[in-house]
DNA sequence: TTCCGCATGTAATGGGTTACATGATTAG
DNA sequence: CTAATCATGTAACCCATTACATGCGGAA
């Protein structure tokens, strides 16, 4: 579906450049490998849910979404609901109690200092994006924002947990 | 490493117990299935990181964690990084421009209110346990606070989302 | 004695990663 | 001509879910 969703927003990409914008735009929600991106692809032709459109040099092969994938892309955003994610950062917080009070603390930390450097990572890269006013890019926005947002809820429940840490 | 978590912090486990203690603790954090539970015990079996410390009626086994099994916990909590988890909800967001501007702009006010209903349920839970102030409890409160202030930092960034949606 | 909960396992299938493998264009 | 980039694909392996399959023990 992330594929699918892409090729619909950006018509006439390749497997290449979508490996790109995964790269670029999705990594930090929607991680993907290029051999799963390229039988994601074959599978999603095969299926009808999008069509080569061209071909180019280099074997590069150029995808449109077609109707019947439009319709399942709907379909799937409105109505499946969204599985449970897992938290390997919160499973390893949950586990903590291995490592004693002080090494738990220590971890906390660690990851307060983490979040808050992956933070700046983000601010850089919004500001090197140029975002048009186009409802991609707004959404592409919007996302970022809640990455933004995701990161200084962490860093002040971390150290807030500290503190519950070192309590009585 | 979950498996190995729970039964070095409740010894003495039989599968069937740490499946209950996956569904009624790690349920929002960290899902797993009776099936894959059973057979990551026969693996940490084999890789001698936990042990089968008594048998009881129907098959019934116990585990402990060995000397071994703890290094191992405490290397992966302290020395392995968290990997970049997926999003599935901000994948969604950030797919919706097929929807169109209503159409996004639904979908974030509906999943306000799921994120608000998941934390009631969040609220209600943490209400329905008694916590001791033992490590383990409150590391569980911890990540219990991370699930709700997540759930409030969502719901207001879907507010904010659709404003930004609804301008110029 | 019958039902519910305890208790464990296997098989089929699909999703995902790593590593391998290959080759065409283009810019310098 | 040579290196970087474009461009696609396959194979082996592991992780995970769903569904199937079985049976004991205790309480009413």
């Amino acid at each position: 579906m992330a594929a699918l969703g892409l090729i619909a927003q950006h018509p006439r990409s390749s497997g290449y450049d979508l490996l790109k914008i995964f790269e670029r735009s999705l990594a930090n929600v929607w991680p993907a490998t290029q051999s799963q991106l390229y039988g994601e692809l074959s599978r999603l032709t095969d299926q009808g849910l999008i069509e080569v459109s061209a071909t180019g040099p280099r074997g590069r092969k150029e995808y449109l979404a077609t109707e019947t994938g439009r319709t399942a892309l709907r379909d799937w955003l409105t109505e499946e609901a969204a599985e449970p994610s897992r938290h390997p950062l919160m499973l390893k917080v949950f586990l903590l109690s291995e490592l004693g009070r002080s090494g738990a603390a220590d971890y906390l930390a660690g990851m307060a200092a983490g979040v808050a450097e992956y933070l700046e990572g983000l601010q850089r890269l919004e500001e090197s994006l140029d975002w048009s006013d186009s409802l991609d890019d707004r959404l592409g926005r919007i996302v970022l924002e809640w990455g933004k947002r995701t990161c200084r809820m962490q860093i002040e429940w971390a150290t807030w947990a500290q503190d519950e840490l070192s309590k009585p």
